[in-house]
DNA sequence: CCTTGACCTTCCTGTCACTGGAACCCTTAT
DNA sequence: ATAAGGGTTCCAGTGACAGGAAGGTCAAGG
């Protein structure tokens, strides 16, 4: 099959397939005219990179989990190294965004959003927290 | 006062403040030798800078926020709208990561975690969330 | 046979906000 | 004279693609 319907298949973006393919993470073969051409097994590649993706694995962690899932002899303790390392740096993001989402959601609490100069979000800005 | 002054007073790199300036966030003097001379203006847009970066907004925001703060006539109204997009768009990060946060903390909780090969986290990446 | 349109290919550029490094200049001290 | 520690410019790389140009391929229709 050729990329667009594999595109179809995965749902990822025939963009996205050449860029695989190009990093080395799948590797389809070639029809006479030049063309990829897609096997089921791709496919099934290409939905499970996609998957890890949007869980917000980075591509070489994917590399490593399609490595790991093409081993039988593989130790789920390894898939589990990964991902628990995944999750302690989701946690440390949502951590990132909660400390500013909460000083921005007072800044825009305190900011009354009319046609006066005077802002309360500038002057942290400018000055730092007024915390004295 | 030469770039190291400048990066030690806001505690941005002095490749992050020549940056700013290539982009036309600031426009330090020169000095007779070449060098970048900074005034205390510029310093207090760096440390604004700085600040606006570290709550998240992008360079955009941020180039948006100094002119608004430069402008003696501007309305509270337009900052705040900068702020409440920015908020909503941390919200919309915060969502995404809650959900990643979900999905994965499930699998290594289902995950042995030994040395066998058997693995839920490879088996959803592969076939898909097991709800089935 | 020719054309049209929908595919496919490669290659180059741009994104965002920097960071690292090379190659070179300036200043001060020894 | 030279060495250390500033400064300068410019180029390349980051992550994970997306957009687009220039051109080859294929099936259908006139």
């Amino acid at each position: 099959m050729n990329i667009s319907d594999a595109s179809n298949l995965t749902g990822l973006p025939s963009k996205t397939i050449r860029y695989y393919e190009d990093i080395g993470l799948i590797t389809p073969l070639r029809s006479e005219n030049g063309y990829r051409s897609f096997e089921q097994s791709h496919v099934h590649k290409l939905a499970f990179l996609g998957r890890a993706r949007r869980l917000g694995f980075s591509i070489e962690e994917c590399r490593a989990l399609l490595a790991l899932y093409e081993d039988r002899a593989r130790a789920s303790s390894d898939v589990k190294v990964i991902a628990l390392h995944h999750l302690s740096e989701i946690d440390a993001k949502m951590h990132e965004l909660a400390a500013m989402r909460e000083t921005l959601s007072d800044l825009v609490h305190q900011c009354a959003g009319d046609d006066r100069p005077d802002c309360p979000i500038l002057r942290d800005l400018a000055e730092g927290p007024a915390s004295g």
